[in-house]
RNA sequence: CGGGGUGUGGUGUAACGGCUAACAUUCCUGUUUUGGGAACAGGCGACUCAGGGUUCGAAUCCCUGCACCCCGACCA
C-alpha cells in the first residue's frame, strides 16, 4: 500500500461533498471529481489532489511502478527545469520549433524552461554512464511533473497545462534489442490498462510514426468524450488513428477493410526514437569490434493523472464514480446510521476491526447526518464495498454489504465479512 | 490562434436601466429526526471579475482588460 494510513474518518476529512458541480465544468471527470472532493480546480488545466484524489493517483502510480519494474525498468526522477543548451541540440528550444513551452529566465540570467518531456536531459544522463556494448540494454522510468502551454486546456484533468506524467526510456544497442523490449512495454501497457479497469476498453491503435519506424503506437480507450478519432477494426482488436488511416496504411496492416469510427482517450504512447537523441547529444557505446555505434532509444508515455479522468469518464454512472477495486481511494466505505442502541459503537468495532486487518477503510462516522446523504455520498465517491451498520442490519444478524457495481446487498456476520475482504 | 458563450454570497441560480440585489443549497444555533440528499425555528454570508465610460440613477447599456467554458486548429 502505498500510504502509511489505511483508514479515515469521514468526520475528520476537510473535503465535503456537494449536490452541485462549479458551472465552470462541463466534463464529467471534473465534475464528479469536483463534487466528491478528490480535487481542486485552479486554473484552467491546472487542478490539486485533495487526499482521496491523491489516493487514487498513488494507487494508480503504483500499478504503473510494478509493471515497470516487471520488465526491468529502473525509476529515477528529474527535474522540470531544463537546461536550454540541451534542447538546443536537439532543436527543440525554438518556438517556432515546439510552442508549448513555458519559459522563465534566472536571476543570475539566461533562460529555463519547464519540462514537457525529457528525452534531451535524460540522454546527457546516460552519456555519463554508457561506454560500453555491455552497458546495454536498459530501460529507465520517473513519474514526474510535466508542463506543457496548451493552447487550450480542456476536458478537467484529461488535458491539463501541468499533469503527472510516467515516461519511460529504453537505450539499446539496435532496432532488434529495441524492438524486443518495445513489443515487452505493449504487454506492459495491457496489463495496466487492465489492472486499472479500463481494459476491455482500450486498443492498441497505429499512429504516425517518425523517422526510424513507419508507426508510432498509442493504447486509446474507447470514449465519446475523448479528442481522438480512431478507426476500430473489432475482430483484429486494433486500431488505426485518423491520422494515419490511408488506404495504404490499411494494406501495410493486412487486415480487411471493416472499420468502425470511435472517439477515443490516448492513455499512452510507445514509440521509437532511434539514434536521433543518441546521435544529437552524443550517446554512444564501444562495439565488440572496437567501433562505436549511436544508442538506439524509445520512449514510452502514460499520462497518470489523465488515467484518473479517463477512469471516472468511462466507469461513472448517474450517481458517482465507480472506481475499480486496485485503484479506489479506500477498500470499504463503512456506514454508520443513526446513533441508537448500539449502533455507533458496533460500527467501531467494525472499523477497528477491518483496520486491523489491514483493510482500507473509509469510516463514514458523522452524526446528524441522515441515511440518504450518507448513501448519496458513498455513490458519489464510488468506493467498490459499502458496508452499513444500522438497528436494521444489527437486528438482522450484522452488516450489510453491497458493491458499488450492484443494487442489493446483503447482511453478512463479522466472519463473513472477514473471509470476503481477506 | 480563429469562432461562439459566460462572469452576481462557499456552491447553483434570479433580478424591466429604478426600493435595502432575491431564491435554493452550504454553513452556524436550537429542537426533533436517522435505510435514499429529513422537518421546524432563528442566524451569518455579495463593493454583482477589474478598470473606465454613458445616465438623475448601472448587476443590467458601452469600451478596455482579465478569467472561465465550448467548437475548431495545434498537440514533443
Amino acid at each position: 500500500m502505498p500510504f502509511s494510513t489505511n483508514r479515515m474518518l469521514q468526520s475528520k476529512l476537510f473535503t465535503k461533498t456537494r449536490k452541485e458541480a462549479p458551472a465552470d465544468e462541463q466534463s464529467k471527470n471534473a465534475e464528479l471529481l469536483i463534487r466528491g472532493g478528490f480535487i481542486h480546480k485552479e486554473m484552467a488545466g491546472v487542478y490539486s489532489y485533495l487526499p482521496l484524489g491523491l489516493r487514487v493517483l498513488k494507487n494508480i502510480e503504483e500499478i504503473v511502478r510494478e509493471e515497470m519494474t516487471a520488465i526491468g525498468g529502473q525509476e529515477l526522477l528529474m527535474p522540470a527545469l531544463q537546461d536550454k543548451v540541451l534542447w538546443e541540440r536537439t532543436d527543440r528550444w525554438d518556438d517556432e520549433k515546439v510552442d508549448n513551452w513555458f519559459k522563465t529566465k534566472f536571476k543570475s540570467g539566461g533562460d529555463t524552461g519547464l519540462g514537457i518531456t525529457h528525452e534531451e536531459p535524460l540522454t546527457q544522463v546516460m552519456s555519463e554512464y554508457v561506454q560500453s556494448y555491455k552497458d546495454l540494454p536498459f530501460s529507465v522510468y520517473q513519474f514526474q511533473t510535466k508542463f506543457r502551454n496548451e493552447m487550450r486546456a480542456k476536458s478537467g484533468i484529461m488535458r491539463g497545462r501541468e499533469f503527472l506524467m510516467k515516461d519511460l526510456y529504453s537505450f539499446s544497442r539496435d532496432e532488434n534489442e529495441h524492438i524486443e523490449f518495445y513489443e515487452k512495454v505493449k504487454q506492459a501497457y495491457k496489463n495496466i490498462f487492465s489492472r486499472i479497469g479500463i481494459g476491455h476498453l482500450t486498443y492498441l491503435t497505429f499512429a504516425s510514426g517518425g523517422i526510424f519506424s513507419k508507426f508510432s503506437h498509442e493504447f486509446q480507450t474507447l470514449s465519446s468524450s475523448g479528442e481522438d478519432t480512431i478507426y476500430l477494426h473489432e475482430k483484429e482488436g486494433i486500431a488505426i488513428n485518423k491520422e494515419v488511416f490511408t488506404p495504404d496504411v490499411k494494406k501495410d496492416l493486412g487486415i480487411s477493410d471493416d472499420f468502425t469510427e470511435y472517439r477515443a482517450i490516448e492513455v499512452g504512447n510507445i514509440f521509437t526514437l532511434g539514434t536521433r537523441f543518441s546521435e544529437a547529444l552524443g550517446l554512444s557505446y564501444k562495439d565488440e569490434k572496437d567501433g562505436s555505434a549511436p544508442v538506439f532509444m524509445g520512449s514510452y508515455g502514460i499520462g497518470v493523472s489523465r488515467l484518473m479522468g479517463t477512469i471516472v469518464e468511462v466507469l461513472s454512472d448517474d450517481k458517482g464514480i465507480i472506481w475499480p477495486e486496485e485503484v479506489a481511494p479506500f477498500r470499504v466505505h463503512l456506514l454508520s446510521l443513526g446513533a441508537k442502541n448500539d449502533v455507533t459503537e458496533k460500527a467501531r468495532e467494525l472499523y477497528d476491526a477491518l483496520v486491523e486487518k489491514g483493510i482500507d477503510v473509509l469510516f463514514d462516522d458523522r452524526e446528524d447526518i441522515g441515511a440518504g446523504e450518507k448513501f448519496a455520498d458513498a455513490d458519489l465517491l464510488g468506493i467498490p464495498y459499502r458496508v452499513v451498520v444500522s438497528e436494521r442490519s444489527l437486528k438482522d444478524g450484522g452488516y450489510e454489504v453491497k458493491k458499488r457495481t450492484e443494487e442489493k446487498g446483503e447482511v453478512l456476520s463479522l466472519e463473513k465479512i472477514f473471509e470476503m475482504f481477506r
